[in-house]
Order: C-alpha cells, then structure tokens, then sequence
RNA sequence: GUGGGAGUAGCUCAGUUGGUUAGAGCAUCUGGUUGUGGCCCAGAAGGCCGAGGGUUCAAAUCCCUUCUCUCACCCCA
C-alpha cells in the first residue's frame, strides 16, 4: 500500500472547518491591520535560502529539501517564508511603489526533521512582513497581530517572550563577552553545547541540560551590553506593547535560530502542546534586504505554525466550530419518483441552496436517517396521496412540524429556506 | 542523526503459564409491519492480529529481522 510520505498528513473533510476558521481569521484580521496577501512559488533557487537564512543554521545545512531539475539549478522547497517575501520585493521593486509593504501569507513550507508533536515535514504557516520601515512601533504592531489572531482562538496558556538582540556589531562584542565567561566551564558543558561555543554561542542559552542551564544562570546576558540604540529602540517596542495591553515577559535567553535577525526577536508560546511549544517565532531583520541584493531596507516579520495552533485548540478545546448544515434533504416514497426528487434536488442546487438526496433508492426510513445525519435543515417529502393531489410536504427537522404544498409553487419553499 | 513507546475491525482498545470458527464499544448497513429522523431494540457486514523468517503438534501471544506510527533529544513554526 502506498501511504503518504513520512511527516506529511492529508487534511480530511472532517478536519476542513478547523482549518477554514483558522485561514478565514488570519485574513480577516491581517487586512484589519492593513496587510495584503502574497503569494510566493513553493520552491526557489536553493541559494535563495543558503544566503538568506545562513549557510551554517541547522535549517540550510540539513533540513532543506533540494534536488536538481533537469537544467541543472539546485531548487529547494521553501523552508519558511522570509527569504521568498523578500525575494518577490526585491525582483518587483516593491520598495519604490511605496515606503511601507505591508504583506501576510498562509504556505505550507517543508524541512526534513524527525517528525513529532507539533512537528512535520510539510507544515503550513501564516505570517507577515513589513518592509520598509523600523520604527519600533512597527515591531510592537507584529506582536500585537500574531497575538491578537492567536488569542483569537480561545487558547488561553499563552505566553509572550521578547528579546533584543541588538545589531551584529554589539553582538559581536558580547559573543565574545560570553565567550570570555564560558571557556572556564567548557569541559563541564555538554557536548552540544560545548560544540555550539564556537558555531553559536548564544543557542547556549537554549540548553535543556540542567548542568548547561546552571552555568549559563551566572552568564553576562546580551541585553546588559546593547548599544544605545539598540537599548532605546528595544525599550520604545516595550511602551508601545503597554499601550496596547499586551502581557510580555522580557526573556534575555531568547535566541532565534536564523541568522537574520536584529534587534527585537519574539516568540509566543502553548503550555498545551507537546515540546514543540512555539507557535509563533519572529523579529526584526535590518540587513537581509541588502544581504539579498536589494536597496537596504530595514524589515520586520513572524511565522506562526498552523498545525502547532490547532494542537493546542484541539488540547484546550477552545474552537468553536459549527456542524456543517444542509438547507434541505429530498426525499421520495415511491421508487418511481426517484428522478422527480433528482429534479427537484438540483434546482435547489440551481436556487444557491444546500440540497442532497439518496442516490441509492433506499426506504424512506433509511433517507430520513441520512437526513439527520447530514444535519438538514428541512426535509421535503414526495409521493403518496399528497403527491396525487398534487401536493407536497416539507417537514422541518428541528421542531418536526409538516406543511403542505403546491407541488408548483417550489418557488415558495425556496423562498422560505433563504429567509431561514 | 540519537533514544523511549506502540503496531489486533473505519475509530478507541480488550485479548500471554502459546490450544477449538479472534472480541467489545463507537461508527457503518438493514430491520423493528403498510409513507417519517434523532432515543431505544434486533440483526448483518467488516480483520492474511504491520510485513518476512524461525521455534512448536499448535503462534495475535515466544525469538530474530524489517517497515511504519508515535513521543522526546536536536532544531524550530
């Protein structure tokens, strides 16, 4: 049997309404806040990703799936989403149309991990960008949508960690700061860690091992060695995020795991998935628009993880998603009007209306099961002696009541069912 | 890539000192008199017990191999 490749699901009709909730609120509140929809092709140019993201995080160097057409190009089915935006900005000259691109998307994107809770290998995202501009009211508007549309889910053990990590030339300056403090402890780190002194000392921070996290209580933190700037930009994002009631926690330890980011980084977080408790991760990129090959523009975004969001609905159960509805169920008593009920069905269909009836020829008792089933509003009954006086029933199903009429007044019915 | 757990009906799972035609609940289908749903009742259908090999008179059950799923590390959304 051929099954579906490792890390991937097939969304059935049954899981459709979780999802079409989630899509139609993105939308809705995305526009609210003036961003416009863009799409982007799945795969790009693999360099695209190696120089946008960084050749040396775990992404690019062993999560991507690339291969070569036929012309001989490495492609790469896109791991995330800022990279692409940018690539479209840059190549359409989106900069010069206006100041400020205000942009959101739902994607799938692909990374070849071990599959786990909140975890796979296709997995769909929704996120914004804005470039163009970097005043900090603009990073604290990307942490207000990202939880405005989460919280909108009724998820209520959310919690909001932000953190700066200032531009590269302070950085710099603290990784070797951190350095400085570390290489006493580096033969009781963990190997991981021990291996990430050198790659990126600041993931260190991340450990789970409790001797790691230990050493690292003691450590300089970054944000005690920000320029100025970075420090009275960082703080502006904290006041706008007051004003709009917005119950962040400052997480000195908060490192993102892509190379682009500066300044303002953050995350909002689930206690109700598994390990996989980020549900949206994001932040300020200032140099990858020139890294790209574009004007420099400063930009700011996040991602947040579809599947990982209705883990946490489903665990909280905090979605409320109505059963689907039929308008009307066609039935028949006699087999002989099988094809007048077949009729009247699609011109319910015709009318805009939501009609279905037994294919199969059942017994009445087995199309008024079905009915049921299917959650129908009304059933419309033909045959009998009604039927040979030329009348039809129309029974609706919540409070069981009958009523009789014209079989050519059809018409009548429909009205009735748009104005319910 | 490294570990742990699990694979029996569409779904959730019972089922070992190895022993007759492998079970339940839910879901499905059909009925419960002549033309009517939800509740209830009855019946039916549905399984090479993940796959391959081995031990045995006998394997869902024991052993080996393999595949898949799952959780965690790692990483990230």
């Amino acid at each position: 049997m051929i099954k579906a490749i490792k890390g991937t699901k097939d969304t059935l009709p049954t899981d459709i309404p979780s999802w079409r909730k989630i899509e139609d609120d993105v939308r809705r509140i995305m526009e609210n806040f003036g961003y416009y929809e863009i799409r982007t092709p799945v795969f790009e140019e693999t360099a695209l990703f190696s120089r946008g993201i960084g050749e040396a995080t775990d992404i690019v160097s062993k999560e991507m799936y690339s291969f070569t057409d036929r012309s001989g190009t490495s492609i790469t089915l896109k791991p995330e989403m800022t990279a692409a935006v940018v690539r479209a900005f840059i190549e359409h000259n989106l900069g010069k149309i206006q100041n400020l691109n205000k942009v959101y998307y739902i994607s799938p994107m692909f990374r070849q991990e071990r599959p786990q809770a909140g975890r796979l290998r296709q997995f769909h995202q929704f996120g914004a960008e804005a470039l163009g501009c970097n005043d900090p009211s603009l990073d604290a508007e990307m942490i207000i949508l990202a939880w405005d549309i989460i919280r909108g889910f009724g998820l209520k053990d959310l919690t909001v960690k932000i953190n700066s990590l200032g531009i590269p030339s302070s950085r710099e300056n603290y990784r070797n700061i951190l350095r400085e403090y570390l290489s006493p402890h580096l033969n009781n780190l963990s190997e991981d860690s021990r291996n990430r002194f050198d790659t990126n000392v600041l993931r260190i921070f991340d450990s789970k091992v409790e001797s790691d996290q230990e050493i690292m209580k003691g450590a300089p933190l970054l944000l005690d060695h920000l320029d100025e700037e970075s420090l009275d930009h960082f703080n502006k994002v904290k006041e706008y995020l007051d004003t709009a009631e917005i119950p962040y926690e400052v997480d000195p330890k908060l490192v993102r795991g892509l190379d682009y980011y500066t300044n303002t980084t953050f995350e909002i977080l689930s206690n109700s998935v598994g390990s996989q408790s980020a549900l949206c991760g994001g932040g300020r990129y200032d140099l990858l628009i020139e890294q790209l090959g574009g004007k420099t523009t400063p930009g700011i975004g996040f991602a947040a993880g579809i599947e990982r969001i209705l883990l946490a609905c489903e665990n909280e159960n905090s979605l409320d998603i109505s059963l689907p509805q039929k308008d009307i169920y066609i039935t028949r008593i006699e087999k002989e009007l099988q094809k007048e009920a077949y009729a009247l069905c699609v011109r319910f269909r015709r009318a805009g209306l939501n009609a279905e009836y037994d294919y199969s020829g059942r017994s009445v008792k087995a199309q008024m099961r079905e009915a049921n089933k299917l959650n129908a509003k009304y059933v419309l009954m033909l045959g009998g002696d009604e039927y040979a006086n030329g009348k039809i029933l129309l029974k609706n199903m919540r409070n069981s009541e009958q009523e009789e009429f014209d079989i050519n007044s059809i018409d009548e019915i429909i009205n009735k069912l748009r104005g319910v």
